[in-house]
DNA sequence: CGAACGCTTGAGCAAATTCAAGTGCGGTGG
DNA sequence: CCACCGCACTTGAATTTGCTCAAGCGTTCG
């Protein structure tokens, strides 16, 4: 949540993407847990993730936080109305995006409203689970998307904690590690680390999130 | 749910609203309960809503469904990618639509863009709702939501049922209508009939949505 | 080696759900 | 006009799910 010790040695460019001018530059690199932009900030265009991973999420007074989403290498994130951020992102471990110009060819321009379709459908998508699945099945779905958002494989990197996946999923922490500890006991999936996860039965796991 | 026994003795248009050509023409109407439209139907224009209002939702297979969001008048609905509907949409009560042609001028493109713009931001703040409040929360936030977009006054109609309104907030009726009870004991409602509702005690309600 | 951090596990608790009766209102028919 | 019926809503009691609080574990880093 707050920003990582980590000075980087050699910053490939300015620490404001927004002021980069093209596209074809060495990516902007961010520290884990280090801000991308906040709430009510300006912005004047969107990202894409070259590597590492973000989350954009928005905060309750008394500190309470929901992740609406998570942000994979090659996947795009910050539409935005009125030109102001709704939300907060950061960048989860060592991150690297690329700014796209806000304006451009028509085809771009729908290429774009594409894409925030997909980000909306997928968010209330993430509502149907968030609002009526049980903790197992939240927990099932979720990591069914990231393996899909990883080729498909049955074997994916978890680049978040389990206090994110906690926040994104509206459970608390304690939830997320007794469900994925009773998915390994029922030998389900199995935790090569902490962060790093197999699929041993993928039909088990996708008849627990329906 | 399902479409009421009530047979429109004229209809205005045609039924489809998509094949409607102009916008300068009598809106569509549609019965209570009545389909708009269903997942996975193909989808070529976007709506208005005249009059009346409309609920958009996603089911799990076992019944269990999700409102993500509702349609009030003069609101624009029907976003969605690849030209095919990724949710079911339906009529709450009697309710008149005008579509929207897809195409159009890139000014009109941009209204569009800004309209889904709107929607995604906020399906977002909605998760924050549904995944970090508890029900007196959601309930007040509810309140509030509705209120804004009917004029900002504290009298406002729910066209909606209180199952619409649990299935919307990730709660179940009982728990919808007990809150609801509760502050009307406390005094921050009062119920005019079951679905009219005057808000007593504005900054009360407020302080209750945080 | 010790401290810090993220994660796991357990026990008790609270909030919301489930199950089960009621209540009231609008509409229909006698 | 009034009685009845159906449906949506309300209310209560018991149950369950997930949360809170608390302790312990393991890995990493200074």
């Amino acid at each position: 949540m707050t920003a990582a010790p980590i000075i980087l040695a050699t910053p490939f460019e300015t620490r404001h993407p927004g002021a980069m001018p093209a596209a074809s530059r060495p990516p902007v690199l961010f520290a884990p847990g280090e801000e991308i932009y906040a709430q009510g900030e300006r912005t004047d265009s969107l990202y894409r993730v070259e590597f590492g991973a973000v989350r954009l999420y928005r905060l309750l007074a008394d500190g309470r936080r929901q992740i609406s989403s998570f942000y994979l290498a090659g996947e795009v994130f910050g539409f935005e109305t009125g030109g102001v951020h709704h939300f907060f992102a950061d960048a989860i471990g060592l991150t690297g995006l690329r700014a796209l110009p806000r304006s451009g060819s028509r085809e771009f321009a729908d290429e774009i409203m594409e894409s925030a379709l997909r980000c909306l459908v997928r968010s209330q998508e993430h509502l149907l689970v968030v609002g009526r699945q049980n903790a197992i099945e939240r927990i099932a779905a979720f990591l069914i998307d990231m393996g899909d958002r990883q080729g498909g494989l049955d074997q994916m990197e978890l680049p978040m904690s389990r206090t994110d996946i906690g926040d994104y999923l509206g459970l608390t922490i304690e939830t997320v590690s007794r469900v994925l500890s009773r998915l390994r006991a029922e030998g389900v999936i199995r935790l090569a680390s902490l962060r790093s996860l197999v699929v041993l039965k993928p039909a088990r796991l996708r008849a627990l999130a329906a």
